[in-house]
DNA sequence: ATGTCTTAAAGTGTATACACTCGCGTCCAA
DNA sequence: TTGGACGCGAGTGTATACACTTTAAGACAT
C-alpha cells in the first residue's frame, strides 16, 4: 500500500487542532477514552492499530504509551505490548489512602488562605456539577466531580500538588470503573457542597474531616472485597 | 533454528544491577548523575552524545529523556532539546509544601501501625546515616538521608506513596543543590533520630510535628530569597 | 484424538534514514 | 563599519527498516 505523502503546508491546522505535540494528542485521546469507559481495563493496545487510527508512525504511539504507563493508566509488558491497566485491589486502596492524606491536608491549609472570590468560584463549579447531574451527562459529570479536587489544589497556588492530584484522579477514575462503584454521583456532589460550606466558614478541622470522609466514602463504595475482585480477575479475557 | 543466547550468567549483576531494560539503565544513570551533582542544572543534554556514551541509538536516549522530563528532572524544549531542569523558586516551595503535607500524614498514620521490628530497622538505617556522615561520603549520605523518607513510606505498606515520595525526593535533591542548602547533613540526621524516637513512643502528634518541622527546616535552609535566585538565573550559561 | 514440534504470522524492540528547525557565521550592501 | 540576509552545520522530530520474541496454527508422531 502506497503511502501518499501530502504536501505539508496543505495539512490545515483545523484538522490537527493541536499541532504542537502530536504525542500529547494521542496521550490525551487514550486517557479520555479510558476515563470515559470507552476502553475497558485489560484491553490490548496494539501499536500499529493505534498508529493507523491517528495516522502517525509507531514511534509516536510508543512515546504516548510510555507516558501513559508512567501515569499507571496502561501496563507495559516487555515484548508483549501495552494494555489498559488493571489496578489491583491493593493499588486501589493505596491510591485512595494517598488521596486522603494529600487532600485532607489540602483542605486544612486551604481554609487559611482561601478568598471570598474563590468561594464564589467553587459555588459556580458546584452549580455545574448539579447541571451535569440533571442532564445525566455521564462523561461530563465524571470529569466535573474529579475537577473539583484539582480546582481546590490550584487554589492553594500549588501547581505541583495540582499535577500530582490530577494523576491520582485519573487512576481513581480507572479504579472506579473497574470496581463498579455504588457511590452515586449525587452523593459525591452533596459531599462537595458540605466541603465548600466548611471552607467558607474557614473551619479547617471540619473541612479536613469532611474531605477525608468523602474520599473514604468513595473508597468504601467500591467492590473491593476479595470475592468480586477475584471474580473480575477471573472473567478478564487475558486472565 | 538455534537461538544463540549469550551466557547471561556471565554478565555480573554487580556491574549491571538492572540489566533488564536498557532505557531504565539510562534513566537511572542520568538520575544518579543529577542527584549526585555530576550534572549541573541547565546542562544541555545532547541526544547523540548520550547515545555515544551508552553505545545505543538515539531512540533509547529519547525515551529516557522523555521519562526524565515527566519526573521534572530534565526540561524538554521543542526543537531545542533536553537540559537538566532548573527548578524555579516557586516550584521549590511547592515541592516542599507537598512533601510536608504527605509526610506529615505519613508520620501520623505510621504511629498506629509500626511494629517493633520496623523500629529496629529504622535504627539500623540511622546508624548507616551516621556512618556515611563520619566517612564524609557525600553521595552516600545524600542517598541515605533521602532513603529514610522512602523507607518510612514503604513501612506503611503503600507502594504508591513510596513511588510518589521517591519522585519528590529526587526533585528535592535537585533543588537542594541548586539553591545551595545551608542545612547540614548532620542536622538532618539528628532530626531523623527525633522522628524515630517519636515513632517508637507511638506519639502520632509529635511524629507528625517533627516531620513537618524537619521538612520546613530543610526548606528554610535553602537560599530561596529572590536576590540569590535571580543571581543564579543571571549567571546561568544559557540565561 | 491428543500432545508436541515446527513454522509462519504478527507484534514489539532497536537502529537507521530522512525531513525540518534553529543557531551561527559569513558575505554582501549601504 | 555595521546591519541584514543567506546558507551551512548541528540537532531534533518523525518515519521506516530490520531483528528478535511471542503467539498461534498445522503437521506429525504417539
Amino acid at each position: 500500500m502506497a503511502i501518499i505523502r501530502m504536501p505539508l503546508g496543505i495539512v490545515p491546522d483545523a484538522v490537527k487542532p493541536v499541532p504542537a505535540g502530536a504525542t500529547e494528542r494521542i496521550v490525551g485521546s487514550i486517557t479520555a477514552a479510558i476515563v470515559e469507559r470507552r476502553l475497558m481495563p485489560g484491553t490490548k493496545l496494539s501499536e500499529q492499530k493505534i498508529a493507523n487510527i491517528f495516522e502517525v508512525s509507531r514511534t509516536l504511539v510508543r512515546q504516548a504509551l510510555h507516558q501513559l504507563s508512567r501515569d499507571r493508566l496502561v501496563t507495559l509488558e516487555p515484548a508483549r505490548g501495552a494494555s489498559v491497566a488493571v489496578p489491583s485491589v491493593d493499588e486501589a486502596r493505596q491510591v485512595f489512602q494517598v488521596r486522603a492524606m494529600l487532600e485532607g491536608a489540602l483542605a486544612r491549609q486551604l481554609c487559611a488562605r482561601i478568598t471570598d472570590s474563590q468561594i464564589v468560584e467553587l459555588r459556580a463549579h458546584l452549580r455545574e456539577e448539579v447541571a451535569a447531574l440533571s442532564r445525566t451527562d455521564v462523561p461530563g459529570r465524571t470529569r466535573l466531580l474529579a475537577d473539583f479536587h484539582v480546582v481546590l489544589a490550584r487554589m492553594l497556588g500549588n501547581e505541583v500538588l495540582a499535577q500530582l492530584l490530577s494523576d491520582l484522579l485519573s487512576r481513581s477514575s480507572l479504579i472506579a470503573l473497574m470496581y463498579q462503584s455504588s457511590h452515586s454521583a449525587a452523593q459525591s456532589q452533596q459531599e462537595h457542597v458540605l466541603i465548600v460550606d466548611a471552607l467558607e466558614k474557614r473551619d479547617a478541622r471540619a473541612a479536613a474531616r469532611l474531605m477525608e470522609h468523602h474520599i473514604f466514602a468513595v473508597e468504601q463504595a467500591l467492590r473491593l472485597d476479595p470475592h468480586s475482585a477475584d471474580l473480575f480477575a477471573a472473567l478478564r479475557p487475558q486472565g
